[in-house]
DNA sequence: ATGCCTATCGAGGATAGA
């Protein structure tokens, strides 16, 4: 089974190098974040012309995220149990979660689909949001991973460690690196899974993400953010993982670069 | 190292991303 992860940075503008990229490398099932479209905008038709059932949870205009698979797609669950909002609060006190986060059964393997907040500044409220996503996230994947094999893939907007951002001096401070935000994916990690590091086709790190400004992608000055969490199984599974960052060169491309991940099953 | 890009909504400029 090939399993792929990428921020797209909206289907919409990417659609047609998604369908091209789908063409090509040929995933089973792949996780997408930050569709910036609407459920019932996603397109449907187009992927399942490449074969592909598709389920997607959105938002409009930001955020969102979908699970392709041509594994089977059972079970979908939009969202997790617990999963903390953001923004106004409703009657009972709480924010309406946002579209983060897709969960589905494709081959066998519980896939979840996710796209962390980015937290903008340490002061900032979407910090705070920021780890108590990741902490509902954790709770809620515990029956989950008691269930059988799981992946969770997507962008998580933290880069493990100092080697994962190309220059972590300019990041002191930043949010992304910060022991809270390091920890919360530690604690992931505790409960039972395995970051699948990617290699890089290029350089000595598997950088995901590069900005689109100042030539950043030719200079190679990118972070990993984007992370494939698998349980013990699926992770003892895995034959080979790389970075696609062809997928970031050419005319319009995504500001972040597929993972893909070939199983043994 | 922020908003020098890019995308969205909507018709210009505000909001967001990492």
């Amino acid at each position: 089974m090939r399993l792929a992860t990428w921020n797209v940075n909206s289907v919409k503008a990417r659609l047609p190098r998604l369908l091209e990229w789908l063409a090509e490398a040929r995933p089973d099932v792949v996780c997408l974040q930050e569709t910036k479209c609407a459920a019932e905008a996603f397109p449907v038709a187009e992927v399942g012309e490449l074969g592909y059932e598709a389920a997607a949870h959105g938002d409009g205009r930001w955020n969102g995220v979908a699970l392709l698979s041509r594994a089977g797609l059972a079970d979908v669950t939009p969202g997790f149990p617990g999963e903390p909002g953001f923004g106004e609060l409703d009657s009972v006190g709480a924010a309406r979660p946002e579209a983060r986060a897709i969960g589905a059964t494709c081959g066998g393997i519980r896939v979840w689909s996710l796209y962390a907040p980015n937290g903008r500044t340490v002061d900032s409220p979407h910090y705070a949001y920021k780890l108590a996503w990741f902490a509902a996230l954790r709770d809620a994947l515990v029956p989950e991973l008691a269930a059988g094999p799981l992946v969770a893939c997507g962008d998580y907007n933290v880069a493990p460690t100092d080697a994962d951002v190309w220059d972590p001096a300019l990041f002191v401070g930043s949010t992304h690196v910060t022991p809270p935000e390091r920890r919360a994916l530690a604690e992931l990690r505790d409960l039972g899974l395995t970051d699948v590091v990617p290699t890089p086709m290029k350089g000595p790190h598997p950088y995901t993400y590069w900005d689109y400004r100042a030539g950043m992608f030719h200079q190679n000055k990118g972070m990993r953010i984007d992370l494939v969490y698998a349980s013990a199984d699926v992770a003892g599974q895995v034959r080979s993982a790389y970075v696609d960052r062809e997928a970031r060169k050419g005319k319009g491309p995504s500001d972040h670069a597929p993972i893909v991940v070939d199983l043994e099953r």
